[in-house]
DNA sequence: TATAGCTTTGCAACCGGTTGCAAAAAGTTA
DNA sequence: TAACTTTTTGCAACCGGTTGCAAAGCTATA
């Protein structure tokens, strides 16, 4: 059917090594042969086979991007970067949507059938032993977005989350607000965790006060929505919120004024991520934005690194989140 | 390195064909002999490689999925449901993001490189030469979200774009709305183009008005915002308007917004697609929904037939819109 | 022109599997 | 138990490439 090797080297009147080493970059190959031997390709329209060649040389340039996260819109821009990102590199993403029903073991029973050169977890909501799974089965694998720690099993990049929530205290303290509260995300997740504890210790090394802590049942608009809900209706709403991440601040934002209240006026917000909606006019969330940029071109970096020098020791980098002002929090008093 | 056949023939001390066939559904192989063999592949924990069998089978179960669309959050939606559908098939999606820099022919060269088994091109703006690119090179290929013809060179998955604009004129009509207008997205985009068209002929069909008509820049909020904000600067403002999609009309509910003017009081709306952020309480967009749902299934339902029978005619396939409800148009006057 | 040294080339084995074929083993029937 | 089927098994070739090795071809030098 395809065009191969022997039907080349067939045509060219030259032996099968000598296609195969005109199509490898740094093969000995003479200008004529080259010239005899990309003719007859032309002619034929051939290309090499990738998954044969990968067979001997051991690098199938597939890299498992596998995710979870299908659901809060930041992630179709990490898709897209992450995408990009490796096709530049001459990678190409095994997309893999882990769900209740595809559950990360059989993925990395499939990924290694594929014989994948590496994978990229990117997810802050899986639990480590996801990405550990892949290594100890000795595929490179880097975790973006995960939770930082010190001794890490895995390589991990991601923002610092306690920090997040520190920029958090500073910021709504030097708004004098002064009944604050927490909404987080889903209460088991890692990030919610981090970026709480980072919150209530600014706070108290602040001397400021001890925030109401609730929680959304997901990173979604309808949980961020329903939880505020709750908290109108139950309880006495504090002065500003810092909420687990943008799309449950955008929830929540809805239920406030649906409730006849005004932001900032009445009550302030400020979210984490900085997802492209946040900046939409009719939203224009105050927010702690993540460098996705940088997260994303750093785990591809890391990757990369891995590929040509695999088993170092697994390394957690944190990158610098920056305040986004908008207009979700009242200026200073 | 990894474990391999001969490894567990050699534990198993039986031939190299007798391993094979116990992993390969329909081969012969006696109870005691599997029995063996499976014995010896766990004790070793071996996995057969995917590529290397692909090689005489001439099978990968990869299936490259193509799009432009990194931007439009519709799309997040679509990548979700597309994953879930061919993870469910034992297939995987190598996924492709064109842009400037990645252009559809390296796209194909590299496909072919990896033997996919098939492609999916889902897009509504890609143009149809794309697809067609596949096909001519002999892999089975659907376009999802593709123009309706009636004399397709390629398989297309989509809705009736036509019949779309049709439902948004007798809607429009129906609500009493007198002077119309179109706010498309980029002219060149064949789904805007027909949406037009059928708008425009059903007006006629029934007697309505002629609107006025204008176009995006993209499928995008800001485009959506920027295109209205000039409409309400420079032009008297329609009644009503047909928004070439949601996240198109979300850009312009919020230009309306800020220019003072109420929706649906003053200005009303109608988009396409229903997205999920459409349904958001604090948007609540009147829309024409697209059953992403089953264009997807049955885009998957085609890949899937193509490779067992592959190359029968081509076929447009349309599934039908159907009108959401909420609360950007006026009820009846 | 003979010789040394480097480059180019083809052979053949290999990567990790599958599969047609024929021989061996097991099962059936008389 | 012999003769005949049917099932199971191993051999060897093959899928489409790569690569170590040694032979062949060049170039440069004396």
């Amino acid at each position: 059917m395809a065009i191969t090797l022997n039907d080349v080297a067939q045509r060219a009147g030259v032996s099968r090594s000598a296609v195969s080493r005109t199509f490898t970059d740094g093969a000995s190959v003479s200008k004529v042969m080259r010239q005899k031997v990309e003719d007859a390709a032309i002619e034929l329209g051939y290309t090499p086979n990738f998954l044969a060649r990968s067979l001997t040389t051991r690098s199938t340039k597939l890299i498992g991007l596998v995710s979870d996260n299908f659901h809060n819109p930041i992630f179709l821009e990490v898709f897209d970067q992450f995408t990009r990102g490796l096709q530049d590199r001459g990678l190409r993403p095994l997309l893999v949507n882990l769900s209740e029903t595809y559950q990360a073991s059989s993925s990395l029973r499939m990924l290694q059938q594929y014989s994948v050169d590496g994978v990229i977890v990117a997810s802050s909501t899986l639990p480590p032993e996801v990405s550990e799974a892949f290594r100890s089965a000795g595929i490179p694998v880097v975790n973006s977005f995960g939770r930082f720690s010190l001794t890490p099993k895995v390589d991990v990049v991601g923002i610092d989350d306690e920090a997040c929530g520190q920029i958090a205290a500073e910021t709504l303290l030097a708004r004098g607000y002064k009944r604050l509260a927490f909404l987080g995300g889903p209460q088991a997740a890692t990030s919610t965790q981090s970026r709480l504890r980072g919150f209530l210790s600014e706070l108290q090394r602040a001397g400021g006060p001890t925030p109401d802590i609730t929680f959304a049942e997901a990173y979604s608009f309808e949980a961020g929505r329903a939880e505020m809900q709750r908290l109108l209706r139950e309880t006495t709403p504090a002065e500003a919120y810092f909420c687990g991440d943008d799309v449950l601040s955008i929830g929540a934002l809805s239920a406030i004024r649906d409730h006849g209240l005004r932001v900032p006026e009445d009550i302030g917000l400020i979210g984490v991520n900085d997802m492209q909606m946040s900046g939409w006019q009719n939203i224009n969330l105050t927010t702690i934005a993540q460098p996705f940029a940088e997260i994303i071109q750093t785990s591809i970096d890391v990757i990369v690194d891995m590929l040509q020098a695999p088993k170092q020791p697994a390394q957690a980098r944190r990158l610098p989140c920056r305040l986004v002002e908008r207009g979700t929090l009242r200026t200073l008093p």
